[in-house]
DNA sequence: TATGAATGAGGCTTCATTCAT
DNA sequence: GATGAATGAAGCCTCATTCAT
């Protein structure tokens, strides 16, 4: 009893912080720089002591790759308009990559990663399924009331409000204004509500 | 004068040629994963020969960053509207992401490099504001005939613009679709096609 | 008494099994693919608790050379002439070759140990020793009786009889034809079968 | 002309005695003590210059068999007798065993890894099946002469022969009695030449 | 220009061992 | 007795770079 109270979150926490540090050393130093040593060093473990809890740095990475896509829309609420859940959706995305730019880099690092490595493609592509269900969802709600910008079509502005909030987080200084502006073009600007 | 038609241009082929080899290279492993050998062994020299063409590897990746960032609009007509011009310039976008997604895969690589490496930021930023001034030149261009969408303001536009072609070169797959999406968006649907 | 009854038997026993686990892992992989983990992992334990059973390697090994070389011939009857106890040893040694391969291959792999490791040499040695005599004493008894090949010295032949059993170890599938045609080189031929 | 001599040696050179220093290792500290940075330090080099020469630590040990078996019985003249070519063979194999035990044991060590590994066993298989051939050619030499102890079978024989070698040299002191030993019971003593 | 040898720092990983629980 | 966390030494190998030729 005491030792699953003690011993068990404790473990999550080592790998959570063993996790987190790489992140953030990704964020710091590229993929191309990411050390164990280093990440080992950032929790104060030898870092022989790094494969108790990842065999391997690739696993490692896998953990760093859940970390940094563990969905965060779970928090919006469901409710209201399809325009006002976009509006906030969006307006939860600026101000996340303008708080936490290095995370939304090393996302974007792992999605170059991705490209070339089947392991983190599974990874990223079940989280960005995700993420597409639900503004899916949202465009399609909002079709029937006029909600939209004309000629909007649901499914190729899901990706194309992907592929913007991703290319903004390049750039995060910009960030806000970027998905601002998109915002201002994807909802009716007129008339009804 | 004389190296130039003599040892000149064959020193600037091997130049180009090893750094076009180092592209190849990023695009298949990554930035991570870019070793000297394996650009040498491409063009089939020895590995140390390299260093006389680029004395350090941060060098070799600068010519990279010069290759891959050549401005690509230049061939691009001036003639024509605005709504012309940028549907074509679009248009040449989608095509150039379709044909070469590794070019533009390893313009992502360092486009994440340069955030956290002056030199590289240096080489990608000269560039990027080029084509900046570009994309500003048309959407003012267009303002007084209405030609673009409603609320539609340049300077935002131009780096919602930006941001949605790299975001959309992340998944070469749906580039086309997710910039068509963009151009329908930008360009004003009523008064005719 | 106490610890005999309740818990001895059981240490015994586990004791007993890791040696035999190192034993096999030997086989396998030999003495430098030789992993307590390994050990630990075959008899079903955490490979730290193996140091409940040998505070070091080292002790484990002693255990498996003490496993390995432990006397089989004293079952072997003393009763016949000595040619035919001869027989009777040899035909014993090339049935547990044949069988048992791997226990042999590490047989030989704990001999060569014992060239740069006094410990081992001590315990082989003794084992060793023990075998010898009892070929010794073998040699000596069919010598008034003329059962032996001519010019054949008892303690030579001693040596050679085990540098022979030896050496056919090394290649198992042999064995049993290379200790027959020894057999028929010891015997003497003439005066009847 | 002047790189030729100079180079081309002095590489050989470098191969040939860093597998001669890992032959000595091995001798010294068994094939599981063997370490790259030992080897290098013999020869007074870099640990990481090995791999100039052998890609890996398999690639040296392979580089070791061919040196330990290089045929010596090619020096063997093929006059005389086959009794004679015999004696001097036995003659000459104990001779090296008791000059150089180490090269022996190392080839005792090469054998039993040949049992767990198909690159090894290729190596050491191809140079006793020479061995192998001299053998039986001495062998067969001396059947219809009558060189032979009764009832000796040349391809039996040449096995006992090799096996009792490899025996006899995990005990390089007592090495030279049993080859003598071996020697007066396959030749025949009595009557005839 | 080109090469191959050499280096040394450093990378990931392994492993016997220890220790607190 | 058993475990899992932790260690640190060490292992093989890689790689950018230098240097003599």
């Amino acid at each position: 009893m005491d030792s699953e109270r003690a011993g068990g979150p404790a473990v999550l926490d080592r790998r959570q912080s063993l996790a987190q540090a790489a992140l953030e050393k990704i964020a710091e130093k590229g993929l191309e720089g990411l050390r164990l040593r280093d990440v080992a060093a950032a929790v104060g473990i030898d870092h022989s002591t790094i494969h108790h809890y990842f065999a391997t740095k690739e696993d490692l990475l896998a953990a760093v790759a859940d970390l940094a896509t563990r969905p965060f829309w779970e928090s919006s609420p469901h409710d209201g308009t399809a325009r006002e859940r976009l509006e906030r959706h969006l307006d939860l995305l600026a101000a996340m990559i303008a708080s936490r730019p290095e995370l939304y880099a090393v996302l974007r690092e792992l999605d170059l990663r991705a490209g070339r490595d089947p392991k983190m493609a599974a990874i990223i592509d079940a989280r960005e399924d995700s993420w597409r269900k639900v503004l899916l969802d949202v465009f399609e709600e909002g079709m029937p009331s006029g909600a939209w910008a004309e000629g909007l079509e649901p499914s190729g502005t899901v990706e194309l409000t992907i592929a913007t909030v991703k290319g903004a987080s390049l750039r995060p200084k910009s960030a806000r204004r970027v998905i601002a502006q998109l915002a201002r073009l994807l909802i009716r600007s007129s008339s009804a509500s």
